[in-house]
DNA sequence: CATGAATGAGGGTTCATTCAT
DNA sequence: CATGAATGAACCCTCATTCAT
């Protein structure tokens, strides 16, 4: 409900049917609708950042860190489009959520992106990304990017997997062509 | 304020008191909150369309279909960063505007998507972008990743240029070291 | 609790939490809230009835009517100040309360009334009490000063028995100096 | 309203159907229903404290001390039961309104309180109060007995003028009879 | 004897909007 | 050209109460 319609224009109503009870039943599980609201925030955050570090994680020893990266970025669009309104949800709303709230999910944020950082600085270190990319550019592009996607992506564009694919291809590769060489 | 709080935290008591007016005179120029909206929306999209071809067009016409590009990055990011609220209005509260509107707007989108469609094409036609480029996901993944800047870019970042000169530096090269190589 | 944040204020959850036991528990014992307040209303006069009666009643038979009414007044501050909750809460929420209710307690209330009725006539009949004294304006005005004692008596005041015998003494032989006399 | 009904159990619809206005409607005149209470009883406070203040500072200059006192309960019976609901309301909400309002009102009624304190201080120095006499506790009584009023006095009681000779005389002289004499 | 879960009524409050002036 | 006054719809939330367990 809060990625479809956001949170100002979703009322305990709504929820409560969606949930089949009376919207003052929402107060026996959730304090407020602000607490509900943090609780979809953290909820999507955590559910994308176990996907993408699941599907790293899980990886055999051997993988390249260029296969990490395109792993990553397959998991995170997988989760953010097939998976989790939670995500999108969180997208949408959490610009428009109280400060308090901001503020208290800005952690859960960072963990994320941290991790991105993390494997990001790992492959430079191994030579995979070349030594004079701005890596702080790059993670915040390239999330921008993955994150921006579930405004525009519908159910009949490409398999996931193509898009992930083509998307490290392009960054790792680039997409220059021949003709200046 | 639209951009700040958002379309439906915003009252038109906020609105009337940033334009030193009461809130009933807004009804004198605007027949509608929803209107209001509209309004800003365009205004949003025009300026950053305006802000890019103006770029682009008025570039010498030796210019490689690179150059273009990053001018056009430059210029995208020049405004929605630093000149336009109305820009970034756009960006947060498109998703959440009644469906009339957004319907009536996105016409408007596809005229910017349509401008850089044409200028990828173009380069690509001309063997500055790989044959092998998909241009549709190379259009939408470069649009997110400059859009959402409005997110995370603070004044204190690096200076605009440098970042679109990094961001077509790593597009057009690839990131990749040559680790692999 | 009736006491401290008024019948309507006080919801069951508060009185639930005070007992230990969850609000629907409360409904195990009592039927309703009104039934509960009427309880403690009951409990509040009986309380201040009781206290009253045994002061005066255990009195030596020799006791002047002077003696009884100020030991009445002693024993109505005492208990009204330092023993009962439940009479301070009747002051403050028999007002309030359901007409249904008020019109049961009232006979209650009238009792005690009758109570001081009943002593002032007989320390009248005696000649205690001058025959020009209007008992019931008498009657009325000293139980509102009594009754109203529970709004600004602090713990650190006078000792009630003090304050019982100033009182009695300022009724009985006038406030009047000797100036005009 | 607030004096028939208490603060809690008066809904903004009461006021409005009142006012012949809707409810939201009185937000255009008061903030909020808090700030509505913290009026009402500023009214009653400062109804009592200016009707009892214009009636003993118009008295002659060759008054004593006890007709002024005489004249000042005198005006606060005939303000609180005759002209004020205001005052009235005052006394029954007081307690149960909010501890910010309570504090911020606190300040009036001292300054009636110290008026009568200013009062029965001077009539004590010029000696028509008895030196032994405490005048706080006077003062409490006195002011108990005269606010509780409200609580029992009906239209069809004496005139307000009697009641107001017959307690200050009371007061004055006392009630004891001659019979210990 | 008590609770978890839920409800229905209603309360204070907000706000876009209207309209006479 | 603008405002003061008011409205009606709707919202979040509270709370006494119910009831199966």
């Amino acid at each position: 409900m809060f990625r479809r319609k956001g949170y100002d224009k979703t009322t305990l109503k709504d929820i409560g049917a969606l949930a089949h009870i009376q919207a003052p039943a929402i107060y026996y599980y959730f304090s407020s609708k602000e607490q509900l609201l943090e609780e979809v925030l953290n909820i999507g955050i955590a559910g994308i950042h176990d996907a993408v570090r699941g599907a790293v994680d899980g990886m055999a020893a051997s993988s390249t860190h260029r296969e990490r990266v395109e792993a990553a970025i397959r998991a995170h669009l997988t989760s953010l489009l097939q998976h989790s309104d939670y995500t999108a949800a969180n997208i949408i709303n959490y610009n428009l959520a109280p400060r308090a709230i901001r503020e208290r999910h800005r952690v859960r944020r960072e963990q994320y992106a941290d991790y991105w950082r993390a494997m990001l600085q790992a492959a430079q270190a191994a030579g995979e990304i070349g030594p004079g990319v701005d890596l702080t550019l790059l993670r915040l592009f390239l999330l921008s990017a993955l994150f921006w996607t579930h405004e525009w992506y519908r159910k009949d564009h490409d398999p996931i997997e193509d898009m992930a694919a083509k998307l490290s291809t392009m960054l790792f590769d680039g997409i220059g062509g021949t003709a200046l060489e």
